[in-house]
DNA sequence: TTGGCATGTTATCAGCGTAAACATAGTCGG
DNA sequence: CCGACTATGTTTACGCTGATAACATGCCAA
């Protein structure tokens, strides 16, 4: 027998009093109910009851729903970034990696609406302006500020990035609402052709 | 006394049983709120609450919370459509023109968060996928018509106004979501060169 | 072994959207 | 002028929600 095995003991969780690991299982069904809803149709109790446990056990783990909707979006920074970095594999030069950053970016966005919406909300972001430091994010602007030649001063190299970032997000968020057609064709279109 | 008086009797309208203009009155009450959180922390009955009427006399006038909200974004559109008047009266020229409404775009959002927002969300407006047929999203489209040359295909077209409409858009949304500072000369900054 | 602490549960509260039944009053045909 | 119809209000009630407080359980360390 193994001495260090840290892995939770499972055994039918459902009816031990024990969760085990609770946070995760909350954190996975969130998750879960994102993909077939936007994040303020979730609610904490139905979370809870899909888990197996009583509604206020969630407290345990997050001060509030706020909380939990935090620690979702902690994931969706991760699961970006995993798309970043596929995306860069492939594309190494600096405009066609970040016209593949671009396209992954729209894409994770159509991919995962709610979570890409809440990653975006300022409620659950607390409110502070600034971008977001996440790990996605920190790769999406390398690859603006590769993107952009060595000749031009700081300022006009954030108002580039301003602009790509704007044209990208803008179209994700279009996307999403139903106001452009969800097409990969189109999407390389927009991102491809450089003057706007 | 004149025979074709056919404006409200007001007379302390908060003690008559029968209100005179009951839903006029919660459209306002509904755009007031709008203007101190966004259109998830409207609830119908803080409405009802001040307007002064009892929480379900609003399904007299609305079938139900997002027929009211439907309602709210049809005077978003109309005063989307002033601020893209008021910005075209000045500029004339197709570049300036567009310049001007991209300008409009994004200050109407930043001054209508909430309404903006409500605007552009799915839910309210039917899920229905397509370009939504406002006033004001016509004569954006018409800008953008003027905008490109006459020497493009009309997928050409189609591309760049996706693509400007993609920059305002991001831009727009951005701002409103905390990641880029609010700061009318970055927008004019942003909007101004035109190469992405 | 035992006591403390992390992690569950149950009971409860106020607020929400909404439906059903009832009340009021303005309007229109006789 | 009067009575019924209809539009528009109210009261009551239901099930859902996020959240707090008090109580129960069981793991772990002294």
């Amino acid at each position: 027998m193994p001495t260090n095995d840290n892995s939770v003991n499972i055994q039918n969780s459902a009816e031990r009093y024990h969760h085990g690991d609770l946070r995760s299982a909350l954190v996975e069904e969130g998750l879960k109910r994102l993909e077939s809803g936007p994040a303020e149709a979730l609610s904490l109790r139905e979370v809870a009851r899909n888990v197996g446990v009583s509604a206020t056990a969630v407290y345990r783990h997050f001060p509030d729903k706020a909380a939990l909707l935090r620690a979702l979006t902690e994931v969706g920074g991760e699961r970006i970034a995993e798309y970043f970095k596929a995306a860069m594999a492939k594309e190494r030069t600096g405009k066609d990696a970040f016209n593949a950053m671009g396209r992954a970016y729209v894409r994770f966005a159509l991919a995962n609406p709610a979570l890409f919406r809440l990653m975006m909300s300022p409620a659950v972001r607390g409110g502070a302006t600034g971008e977001p430091d996440s790990q996605g994010m920190q790769m999406l602007v390398g690859a603006l500020n590769d993107l952009s030649g060595g000749k031009m001063s700081s300022e006009e190299k954030y108002i580039r990035r301003l602009q790509s970032w704007s044209v990208v997000h803008g179209l994700a968020m279009l996307m999403l609402d139903g106001l452009v057609p969800h097409d990969d064709k189109l999407i390389d279109q927009v991102l491809e052709s450089r003057i706007v």
